[in-house]
RNA sequence: GAUCUCGUAGCUCAGCUGGCAGAGCAUCUGACUUUUAAUCAGAGGGUCCUGGGUUCGAUUCCCAGCGAGAUCACCA
């Protein structure tokens, strides 16, 4: 076993994990993309490092690949450049019996084409740096670049993810991707003299959103805490402040159910920018997802399942009646609760009597529209039921100024003109409480410190809500979001516990 | 939370109607100094997810549990 080869390398007086930095001066794709055949001269005394992904012996000589941060190089190694003494054990022991797969290794070395046409580095020395104890699974893909022997498992790829990185090709892209979309957003936010803050993640009270929240217990104030559901009021808190623009990038927790579109903790971007209306900010969304788009993938277009997307503005505008319109065939604007009820009847479509008017047009419109909107399309105009912290519409009685982006039916981002009527906003906390008292569980809290903030002043503002792993999954033409989560939530594992157990 | 599907070697998977547990890759031994899914010769490797039941006999059939995936519900 591998234990035994670290003892017999050990053994050769070869310390398999050496502390001294080796340092890099090239990487495997750079290599591949600049080498030139009658410019070999200039590939020469390169030092690379990473993991040994395959061997292929010869006897006295080896081809293997190294696979550095940028890919896989083919490496080849000879016994007699390894070893140009009489002591030849460096070869046949360490290199040809002891070193492993997925070992760490650096080499130093010049490069040349094989007579097979392949791009290789030819190795003058070699150290090895980290030695693996366990097997990996090995990937190998042939010349028409079948894989077989894959690494698929879900399950085995999501617990143990350093090793879905190592092995499977592209899986460290995503993650590059992901990396990316979150700095070309702060870079299109900073570029605007917006400021990144950070707000509290244990709140008393869970407000901003309508979700179940995590809940925990501080025991020094022996008070109960929530893990936010949403950041929303204490930014807004911090424009009532004075700031004119701020953002925040980061987790929030919903305890609800898992699937692939959902974990308990996700990331989200929220931004309120002062003076500002929702009109405006759907300018912005456009400006800032095609310069994310850009940014991640060089093109405003991606590939999500069977559709191109096109990430470049203007995207239509619809309001949510005419949505419905169109994709229904009815006009709901001048309905009310009854003719509503009976329309999703007629749909097909369930509802529940705790249900009201602004919550059955939501299942209308999930129901029957949400799915065909793959290009970008706002979708405007909501129903002021569902959406107690935006404000009123300016001139269309019974909703307000909101608007949500819609990409591959899915929703991406969610915005208001937001509400800064102290009083109206009242109003609307007590609303939500008539509805938490008919049953819907997702009804909004009352948040004091919250309208004491209003009561002190908020200029009129926009705020926008983006959802990046779902954001993430478009870019990347995912389609869970445990792909673009390095580890998502799993059950715990069973491990093997002693039964201790005795009643 | 509901329904369906799956769980066999380190990885990918066969295993028929119930009859001694299988292959490829990986690992180990040997050969090979430009190979590339390297090749050739040999070897080792299993709690068939767990616990019950039916049976002379269960990886296989039945029940329960655990874990995962898909679909749905809810949400972002």
């Amino acid at each position: 076993m591998r234990r035994e080869s670290l003892k017999a390398i050990r053994d050769m007086g070869i310390e398999p994990y050496p502390h001294e930095a080796f340092e890099v001066n090239t990487f495997s794709a750079d290599i591949k993309e600049s080498f030139e055949d009658d410019k070999a001269g200039e590939f020469e005394n390169l030092k690379l490092a990473g993991r040994l992904m395959s061997k292929r012996g010869k006897g006295k000589a080896m081809f293997a690949e190294l696979q550095d941060k940028k890919g896989r190089i083919q490496i080849y190694l000879r016994r007699d450049d390894i070893c140009p003494g009489e002591d030849k054990s460096l070869y046949n022991l360490l290199i040809k019996r002891h070193l492993h797969l997925c070992d760490f290794i650096g080499i130093e070395g010049f490069v040349f084409r094989t007579g097979m046409g392949e791009i290789t580095v030819h190795v003058q020395s070699f150290k090895l740096l980290s030695k693996t104890l366990r097997t990996l699974p090995v990937v190998k893909k042939d010349a028409e670049g079948n894989i077989y022997d894959a690494f698929t498992d879900p399950e085995q790829r999501y617990r143990m993810r350093y090793v879905d990185l190592t092995v499977n090709e592209g899986v460290r892209d995503v993650f590059v991707a992901r990396s990316r979309t979150i700095s070309a957003m702060r870079s299109f936010f900073d570029k605007k003299g917006w400021l990144e803050v950070e707000t509290p993640i244990l709140q008393p009270i869970h407000g901003g959103a309508a979700a179940r929240p995590f809940k925990t217990h501080h025991h020094s104030l022996d008070i109960p805490l929530y893990l936010r559901i949403a950041n929303e009021l204490y930014l807004k808190k911090l424009i009532v402040g004075g700031y004119d623009g701020v953002y925040e990038i980061g987790k929030m927790f919903r305890n609800e159910g898992m699937d692939r579109t959902h974990n308990p903790e996700f990331t989200s971007m929220e931004i309120y920018v002062a003076y500002r209306d929702y009109q405006w900010m759907m300018e912005m969304t456009e400006q800032c997802l095609e310069a994310v788009a850009e940014s991640v993938m060089s093109t405003t277009k991606v590939t999500a399942g069977d559709n191109e997307i096109d990430f470049k503005g203007p995207y239509p505008r619809l309001t949510m009646y005419e949505a419905i319109e169109k994709h229904t065939g009815f006009d709901i604007s001048e309905m009310g609760e009854e003719d509503l009820r009976k329309l999703c009847d007629k749909l097909h479509i369930e509802v529940e009597p705790s249900m009201g008017r602004g919550k059955l047009i939501d299942e209308i419109f999930d129901e029957k529209v949400e799915r065909n909107l793959i290009q970008p399309t706002f979708i405007t105009d909501y129903p002021i039921e569902m959406t107690p912290l935006a404000k009123k519409h300016r001139s269309k009685e019974g909703l307000v100024e909101r608007f949500e982006l819609f990409v591959n039916g899915k929703e991406i981002a969610n915005a208001y003109t937001e509400l800064n009527d102290p009083i109206d906003q009242r109003e609307r906390f007590e609303e939500q409480l008539k509805l938490a008292e008919r049953g819907d569980d997702e009804a909004m809290a009352m948040d004091e410190d919250f309208l004491r903030a209003l009561e002190f002043g908020m200029p009129p503002t926009a705020g926008l809500g983006i959802g990046i792993d779902r954001l993430v999954m478009l870019l990347t033409g995912k389609k869970s979001i445990q792909e673009v989560l390095f580890f998502p939530q799993m059950r715990p594992e069973k491990r093997d516990t002693e039964e201790e157990k005795e009643d």
